[in-house]
DNA sequence: GGTGAAAATCAATCGGC
DNA sequence: GCCGATTGATTTTCACC
C-alpha cells in the first residue's frame, strides 16, 4: 500500500462523490495543477487504491432488482476454505459485495438478482453448494433509502 | 420510472463495470452511434436511473477504514419515523448504504468510519439518538473479499 | 511539483434521414 | 429514434523550469 497525503485523500473523497468530474475541476478543488493532479490519480489507480469506477444505478418498479443481504456461516474457516469461498464469490457478478466478518457469521454478502428465481438459483446452486457452509441467513431489502442523486450532467 | 430496452440495460451493465469508459467505446459495445448512445446515457442520468458515478476505493493497512454492518430495529415504523430516520441517514456521509428491510431488523446500514473513535461517535450520537430506535446490532468487517481491480488506466 | 503547448480523443450540438 | 459532421472541451503526453 502506498502512502497517502492529505491531497490524495481529498482526491479520493471527491472521486467517490463524482467519478466523472473532469481532471481540471478535480485539480482546482484540491489546489494542484492539472498535470500534478492527473499524476496522482494515475498513481492511485495503478497502486490499486482506486480499483475502478462504477455507475450508481437506481431502478424501481418492475425493473427493480432484488437486493438481499446474506450472512454465511462456515463449518471450518481454514485459509483454504476461505480462499475457495472467495474465489467462487468473485465468479458470480450477482454477488456485489462480500466481506469476511468478525463474530458468528463468517461472510456477509450483498446479492443482487433480477428476480426471485435468479436469487433462488444463486442461493441453492452457489451459496449452499460452497464447501463447508453450515448456515445461510438471507434478509431482503424493500428499498434503498439513500438513493439520491449525486450528479446528473457533466456540467 | 422510464421504460428501458435491451440496449439501455446493456449500457447500465457496462457503466457499472467501468463508469469512465468513453462514450465512443460504450457506443461501439452496444452497437449504436456515439450520439445515439450519449442521448440514452443522458436520459438515464436525467431520469435518475443513473444516480451518479463513484470511484471504488480500496485502502488497506493503517489507512483502511472500518466497515461496519449495522442492523437497526425501530420501536415504531410509522411513515413519519421512517422518513426522519432516512433524512438523518442522508446527512451523515459515513452511512454509505441504508436499506429498509423485511424481517425483524428495520434498517440495514453499511457504515464506514476512519477509526473506532469515529464509529463510536456515529453509534452513540447518530444511530442511538434516532427517535424510536430500540435495538442496534453491529458487525465488523475484517476485509472486503471482492476488492479486485476493474480498471486501471483510461486506455 | 509546476508550466505551457501540442496532439489525440471525446463530448455535445445540429441538421437530416 | 438514429446517423454523420462539426465545434469546442478534455485528456494525455511532452519537454522544461
Amino acid at each position: 500500500m502506498i502512502a497517502l497525503d492529505a491531497r490524495d485523500r481529498e482526491i479520493l473523497r471527491l472521486l467517490r462523490l463524482d467519478a466523472r468530474m473532469s481532471n481540471a475541476d478535480l485539480a482546482a478543488q484540491v489546489g494542484l495543477s492539472a498535470s500534478a493532479c492527473l499524476r496522482r490519480v494515475r498513481r492511485l489507480e495503478e497502486s490499486g487504491v482506486i480499483r475502478g469506477y462504477a455507475a450508481l444505478v437506481n431502478l424501481s418498479g418492475p425493473e427493480a432488482p432484488m437486493t438481499v443481504m446474506v450472512e454465511i456461516t462456515l463449518e471450518r474457516q481454514t485459509e483454504d476454505h476461505l480462499s475457495r469461498f472467495e474465489a467462487a464469490a468473485r465468479r458470480h457478478p450477482e454477488i456485489r459485495e462480500c466481506y469476511l466478518m468478525t463474530g458468528s457469521a463468517d461472510y456477509f454478502l450483498k446479492v443482487e438478482a433480477p428476480n426471485a428465481a435468479d436469487f433462488e438459483r444463486i442461493h441453492t446452486e452457489i451459496l449452499a453448494a460452497m464447501p463447508g457452509v453450515s448456515r445461510i441467513h438471507s434478509s431482503f431489502a424493500i428499498r434503498n433509502a439513500l438513493a439520491t442523486r449525486t450528479r446528473t450532467r457533466r456540467n
